[in-house]
DNA sequence: ACGGAGTATATAACTATTTATATACTGTTC
DNA sequence: GAACAGTATATAAATAGTTATATACTCCGT
């Protein structure tokens, strides 16, 4: 889908499939995840079509490195893509749709798993925080003097930052209204039964 | 991946696979989306594995309808997966990968992605609040005295409607961003180019 | 009676993604 | 020097998802 858009948005720089598995662990993991396993085909397939050029590079410590460099069909392509508008109907949230059916579970579980999303929520927040904390040390110019590439990596940012706040705030809500429940039907208090709470 | 699960999710009532495609429309639009010809062989695997099975029923409006019921290996299925605890590593969204592209286009065509994202997600968050208004006006116990699986809908609709608040604010901070660059460089005048603006 | 819209299911061909596994080289720790 | 962690690429097998297309039935308008 989408994956062959994201590496040749990525590959503004040259990069191997390593190092662009390691982007996204860093900047992209809040919107967007890919396994070695599909990006090396991925990218053979791109380099076929003329999207990219590889070149073999010695490495300091390992295996030699294939390097990928977008060539100008590649920097079309990643135009068109950008140029076709929004791509707003393939958004995908898993745990929103577990949450949308937790009524399968006994109340003790629901609060589980409403608390362990919280917590890897605050988690992810923290860790983007973390990232433009560094970002912002190290650039003198930030937030305001960023050149463009930087810029717009910092709008996704700031939109992880955001994002997370909602949600967080969200489980908050979802807990206290859970809560409210229970109190005002003193006949189904749930506190003597097992959790099933996940490892 | 999930869709198996969403749909067993789903089958809290017997339902057609044509069902169940105008409930992802209608109401998980705003996290996950499947077309039919997924869903069909889908529930066939599923009714294959005896996560499901099924009836043909006959339609006053058209060809018979296959109806799929959860079995109990279903519903263990279903539990597994919310006991599993949150998945959180799997979020896709294709557009804010393509906003952190953006500097591939010139400064036109950018504002115009930015305002039809903005427009996008105040269109979705306005059906969302048409839903949610119908919801309010048909059910005397809205919101406080749901039933347990109309509880946890809401949850997730009240999600879609707080997540597109702060994207629509997030586009104007954006938004705002570019028009300050542009007015405090003012050798860098774009308002001359052409946008490249999609159909 | 013909065409179009809506209801309903399905398959083929293709593309994308995940999981498991294999290979090979470097540096560090026991 | 053997085991382990990290760097680096790759393939096979399975599952998931998209796009295009085919089928068939009902109701409505013309």
């Amino acid at each position: 889908m989408s994956l062959q858009h994201i590496l040749l948005g990525m590959l503004e720089q040259p990069a191997s499939g390593y190092d662009l598995k390691q982007a996204f662990e860093q900047q992209q993991a809040h919107y967007w995840s890919a396994n070695l396993a599909q990006i090396y085909p991925t990218l053979n397939r791109m380099e076929e079509k003329g999207l990219l050029a590889s070149a073999e590079q010695p490495s300091p410590k390992g295996p030699p490195r294939r390097v990928y460099r977008r060539t100008s069909a590649g920097r079309e392509a990643l135009v068109d893509w950008l140029t076709g508008g929004p791509e707003v109907h393939t958004d995908r949230l898993s745990w929103l749709a577990q949450v949308g059916f937790l009524s399968a579970l006994d109340r003790p579980a629901q609060l589980d798993f409403l608390h362990a999303l919280k917590a890897e929520f605050q988690r992810h927040r923290d860790e983007l925080l973390g990232i433009e904390s560094h970002w912002k040390a190290a650039d003198p110019g930030f937030p305001d003097a960023l050149d463009e590439p930087d810029l717009f990596a910092h709008f996704t940012l700031r939109l992880g930052v955001k994002k997370y706040a909602t949600i967080i705030e969200w489980c908050d809500e979802c807990l206290d209204r859970l809560a409210r429940r229970s109190s005002a039907a003193p006949g189904t208090d749930t506190t003597t039964q097992s959790s099933g709470s996940p490892a």
